[in-house]
RNA sequence: CGGGAAGUGGCUCAACUUGGUAGAGCACUUGGUUUGGGACCAUGUGGUUGCAGGUUCAAAUCCUGUCUUCCCGACCA
C-alpha cells in the first residue's frame, strides 16, 4: 500500500475526548474515530487490525471444530421476553419499533437465536454435540462508555455456543473452547489471566473470564502468589486467619457523636481504627429490606448477598427509605432495635465491643456485641489485598483486568426457557445443555494498545499489525531511492507480506514519527545509501538500526514473518 | 440515571468575568528557501461561536430551554 495514494492521516494533537492511552493513540494514528459516545468508526488502518484479530479468532475457532454462521442484529422483542432476559438486561438493550409498531431490540448477545437455530437440527441425541459461532455487532446501551474501545455501546463480538446432551458433554465442549481461547490470546500476544467470575446476565453454572492485565481494567482480579487460584474479586471467597478478639464483653452504651457519619469521621471522633467499627447498610432486594453489617474497613459484595439471600436486583436503600426504616439520617444505622432482617459478615463474628450506629441521628452505640441483636451471618464482603488465598492460605495479590473474553457453562437455562430438547437413548425427552463463549474484538484491540506502546506510539504485535513492514523513502525526488523502494515493495508482496510504502512528500521526521505512531513492526528506511544498494533495517521494538542490502533485508523479513 | 465540567474554522485552544460584531498555533492553498527524527519565510482559504428562544441600540459574552461531549458512582466482551 502506497501512503501517498491512500486514505491515511495522523493527528499531532491529543484528542480531548479520549480518556485512555489506547483511545488517544488509536485516534491519533487515524485507526479509529469516535462517532458518538461509545460508538466508533474503524478507518482503513484500524480495520486491518480488527480483521487480523478476527482472522486469528476464526482460525482457532475453526480448528476447534466450530462452524461459523451469521445471525441478524434486529431481533423481535418477544424472543427475549420468552427467555426472561428482556427484564434482566432491561435498559441496556436498544429497543425500537417497526412501522407496524412491533417491538424489536438490537441484539446485546445471542443465546436465544442460537438456541432456536440449534433446535432446527437437534432432534435426537445423535445430533449433538456441535458448536456454532459468529462475528456480529452487538449493541448495549452502556451507562457510561469509556476508555476508547474498551467500553462501548456498539461492538463486534465473536460469540460461540455449544450444544451437548449432558454436563459431561458440556465439559468436553467447554474445554475445547477454553483451549481455543488460550491459543487465540497467546497468538495476539496479550498478557492475560483467566479468572472465575459471576455468571451475571448470562446465568448458568460457571463463568470464567479472560482478563487482559491493564491499569485501566475495570475488574479487580484476586490472584494467589503460590497456587493457581484466580478469581474476579466479585466472587472471591473470604477466609480470615485473624484470631478472635478476646476482650471481656462489656454492656453497650449510647454515645453522642454529633455530625460524625462516615467511618472516617467516627473513627477520628473515637480515635480508633476503622476495624473497631461495624458499618450498617440498608438495602432493598426484591422489595424487601435488609440490614447488612460489615467491618468498618470492609466493602459489601452485592453478588454474594444475592446468592446468600437468593434475591436479585439488590440496591442500596435511598436516603428516604433509610430514614423511614432506621428513624435516623443516613450514617447512623445500626443493628439494635431494628426490625428488618440483619445479615452480618463472617468477619464481624470475631469482633467484640464494637461501635455501631444507634438508629438515632448524631448517636452511636459503643461496646456492642453479637448477643445484643439477632442476625444471620455469611461471607458478604469483598476480599481485600491483605486477605489470604482461600485455597492455600498464601498471600493474595490484586491486578486490574480488561475482560476480553468470557466462557460460560450455561447448563439448561436457555434450553428450558426456549424449549430446546432432544430424544435420548431411552426415547425420553431431555433438555440440551448449552455453553456460550464470547470475545470482544475491539476490546482486544484496545487492550493490546494499552499493553504495547511507548511514548512514540503503538507497538503492534506482529500478527495483529496492520502492515508488517513499512518502507520509508527519505527523499521521494530521488529516482534511485524510489527504484530501490519499488523493488523491495514488489518482492515482499510476492512473498505475501503486507507492506506499506511511505512515499509521501513529507520531511523524513514526519514520516518516521508517523510510522512509530502507527506501530508497524519492521521499518525499512531507504535513504542516502540507496545508490550503494543499502537500506536501513529497524524493528519497532528496538532502537538499533542495521544496514543491509536488499537480499539480506528480504531474508530477515521472511524469517521474522515465519515465526 | 444522579452529581460536576465543557461546546468557538479540520485539530488544540484564546476572547466570555466587565456585551461593541471573532483570534492564535497546528493543518490546508500558492510561491520561495530547505531536506536523515514533527523545517523556515511570504501568501491565501476557511467560523450564521452546538441548536432554539429571550434581554439589549448591540450577544461568542447575560438569561431560559434544548442537544451533544467529557469527568465521578451501580453494568459487561
Amino acid at each position: 500500500m502506497r501512503l501517498s495514494q491512500n486514505y491515511f492521516y495522523t493527528l499531532r494533537e491529543i484528542p480531548k475526548d479520549e480518556d485512555s492511552i489506547s483511545g488517544r493513540l488509536l485516534v491519533r494514528s487515524g485507526m479509529i474515530k469516535k462517532s458518538s459516545s461509545g460508538i466508533y468508526m474503524f478507518l482503513p488502518l484500524g480495520y486491518k487490525v480488527l480483521k487480523n484479530i478476527e482472522r486469528i479468532i476464526r482460525e482457532e475457532m475453526n480448528k476447534s471444530g466450530a462452524s461459523e454462521l451469521l445471525m441478524p442484529v434486529l431481533i423481535p422483542e418477544d424472543i427475549y421476553i420468552s427467555s426472561g432476559r428482556r427484564d434482566i438486561i432491561g435498559q441496556s438493550m436498544f429497543a425500537l419499533k417497526d412501522r407496524y409498531n412491533r417491538d424489536y431490540i438490537l441484539g446485546p448477545t445471542h443465546e436465544e437465536l442460537f438456541a432456536i437455530a440449534a433446535g432446527m437440527k437437534i432432534k435426537s441425541y445423535k445430533d449433538i454435540p456441535f458448536n456454532i459461532y459468529q462475528f456480529e455487532t452487538k449493541f448495549r446501551d452502556e451507562v457510561r462508555p469509556r476508555y476508547g474501545l474498551i467500553r462501548v455501546r456498539e461492538f463486534i463480538m465473536k460469540d460461540a455456543y455449544s450444544f451437548d446432551k449432558d454436563l459431561k458433554g458440556l465439559d468436553i465442549s467447554y474445554n475445547k473452547m477454553f483451549t481455543a481461547y488460550k491459543n487465540i490470546f497467546d497468538r495476539m500476544k496479550l498478557n492475560y489471566k483467566i479468572v472465575t467470575a459471576d455468571t451475571g446476565i448470562m446465568g448458568g453454572l460457571l463463568s470464567e473470564e479472560f482478563q487482559a492485565i491493564s491499569e485501566i481494567g475495570e475488574d479487580i482480579l484476586a490472584l494467589c502468589s503460590k497456587c493457581d487460584y484466580a478469581t474476579n474479586i466479585e466472587v472471591a471467597e473470604c477466609v480470615s486467619t485473624d484470631t478472635y478478639d478476646n476482650e471481656e464483653i462489656r454492656k453497650y452504651t449510647l454515645v453522642e457523636t454529633k455530625g460524625a457519619k462516615t467511618i472516617e469521621e467516627i473513627s477520628s471522633f473515637f480515635n480508633l481504627t476503622p476495624d473497631k467499627f461495624v458499618k450498617t447498610l440498608i438495602c432493598k432486594a426484591d422489595n424487601k429490606y435488609f440490614a447488612l453489617l460489615v467491618k468498618g474497613d470492609d466493602e459489601i459484595n452485592f453478588i454474594k448477598i444475592g446468592k446468600l439471600l437468593k434475591v436479585k436486583d439488590i440496591q442500596l436503600a435511598t436516603s428516604d427509605e433509610v430514614i423511614r426504616i432506621t428513624g435516623a439520617e443516613v450514617g447512623y444505622a445500626g443493628p439494635l432495635n431494628l426490625n428488618i432482617d440483619i445479615i452480618i459478615d463472617n468477619e464481624v463474628l470475631r469482633m467484640k465491643n464494637f461501635i455501631v450506629g444507634a438508629n438515632k441521628s448524631d448517636y452511636h452505640y459503643k461496646d456492642v456485641n453479637l448477643n445484643d441483636f439477632k442476625y444471620i451471618n455469611g461471607d458478604i464482603r469483598n476480599i481485600k489485598e491483605t486477605d489470604v488465598c482461600p485455597k492455600c492460605l498464601n498471600k493474595i495479590s490484586f491486578k486490574k483486568g480488561i475482560e476480553i473474553g468470557n466462557t460460560f457453562k450455561l447448563g439448561t437455562k436457555y434450553s428450558d426457557k426456549l424449549d430446546l430438547k432432544y430424544m435420548d437413548e431411552h426415547n425420553k425427552e431431555q433438555l440440551v445443555v448449552m455453553g456460550s463463549y464470547g470475545i470482544g474484538l475491539g476490546r482486544c484491540m484496545g487492550a493490546l494498545v494499552e499493553q504495547n506502546h511507548d511514548e512514540k506510539g503503538i507497538i503492534w504485535p506482529y500478527e495483529v499489525a496492520p502492515y508488517k513492514v513499512c518502507i520509508v523513502i527519505a527523499n521521494i525526488n530521488d529516482e534511485i531511492q524510489l527504484e530501490l523502494a519499488n523493488q523491495l515493495y514488489k518482492r515482499l508482496l510476492l512473498k505475501n507480506i503486507e507492506v506499506l510504502v511511505d512515499d509521501r512528500d513529507e520531511r523524513i521526521g514526519v514520516k518516521l514519527n508517523d510510522m512509530d505512531l502507527i506501530g508497524i513492526p519492521i521499518r525499512i528506511l531507504i535513504g542516502r545509501k540507496a545508490s550503494e544498494g543499502k537500506l536501513e533495517f529497524k524493528l519497532r521494538t528496538e532502537d538499533t538500526v542495521s544496514e543491509e542490502n536488499i537480499e539480506e533485508a528480504i531474508t530477515k523479513i521472511v524469517q521474522l514473518d515465519k515465526c
